[in-house]
DNA sequence: GGTATATGAATGCAATTGCATCTAAACGAT
DNA sequence: ATCGTTTAGATGCAATTGCATTCATATACC
């Protein structure tokens, strides 16, 4: 209990600080970074939107809607896919790697203020090993999961 | 950067569990379960709308609309505030408590499914006291924390 | 081939959030 | 007492989210 409360506090302060600091430096939110990157690493070949959706853990809904912001603001562009009549591709434009990379920094910045300059490596280290725990589907704590 | 990541990932995914057993329950969403919590242990005493925005880490305006649909649902009553005429005071109402405990053992089982069953007590610990150094407004990484 | 079902994606509408601004009361300095 | 500033809280309006439903194509079954 006192984990989970926690954990919900300190990614509430983290997320706000780098919601601040992308705002402050007149950027798009953090999700449209995740979006982009995503993107961006499927190069030409493009990605669809289902995959984003589960990649992304994100509502169906929701996605549709923040890629029409996305492309609106000509960050991606969504193609006919032509393997599934029903399907889309999304791929980055030039003005979307470009606003991906400008975001980095200020994103890496806010996430050293925030994690970084309060941990030891060792401790971050041990973070990521805890919480790697908890995104996994399986059960984890009992040796011999049925 | 990856403890940042999974964080964030770890976070979205017991979150989401919770707000989804929330909602299988009929029960409200989980900040309505903090508000009612805080405002519980404030007694008949009572606790200022400023007080819980700070306890809680919400925006003022999000926070007095938060209260209206509380309010509205009879769960909370807010009171003019004698010492500061500007000011008011909530006080949970009797449907409110009985809301609260009715929430606990649906939060409480959230929880345990998405944080305890992954984690050894020792674990659960160890990551209370990681992300304890991630919440406090210090610097934090050099040795002399309190 | 023809129909039922499942999947990918969009959308109407209500609820919530964010931003900026506003009101009123308290404080502080004259 | 009066004026400027700060603090507590509310609110109009735009943007985002959630829910349910819709549309269209793909797949499975017969």
């Amino acid at each position: 209990m006192r984990a989970w409360v926690r954990l919900a506090k300190a990614q509430q302060i983290a997320l706000a600080a780098i919601e601040n600091a992308l705002n402050d430096a007149d950027l798009p939110p953090l999700v449209w970074y995740d979006v982009l990157l995503e993107v961006e690493r499927a190069k030409e070949k493009g990605i669809r939107p289902f995959e984003l959706e589960r990649a992304m853990l994100l509502a169906q809904y929701n996605l549709s809607r923040l890629l029409d912001r996305i492309e609106r603001a000509g960050y991606v562009e969504r193609a006919a896919c032509v393997e599934d009549g029903r399907g889309q591709v999304i791929r980055i434009t030039e003005l979307g790697k470009s606003v991906r990379r400008r975001m980095w920094p200020v994103y890496a910045g806010a996430i050293e203020r925030a994690v970084g300059e309060k941990l030891s490596a060792n401790e971050a280290l041990a973070l990521v090993g805890l919480l790697g725990r908890l995104t996994t589907p399986e059960a984890g704590k009992s040796a011999g999961g049925a």
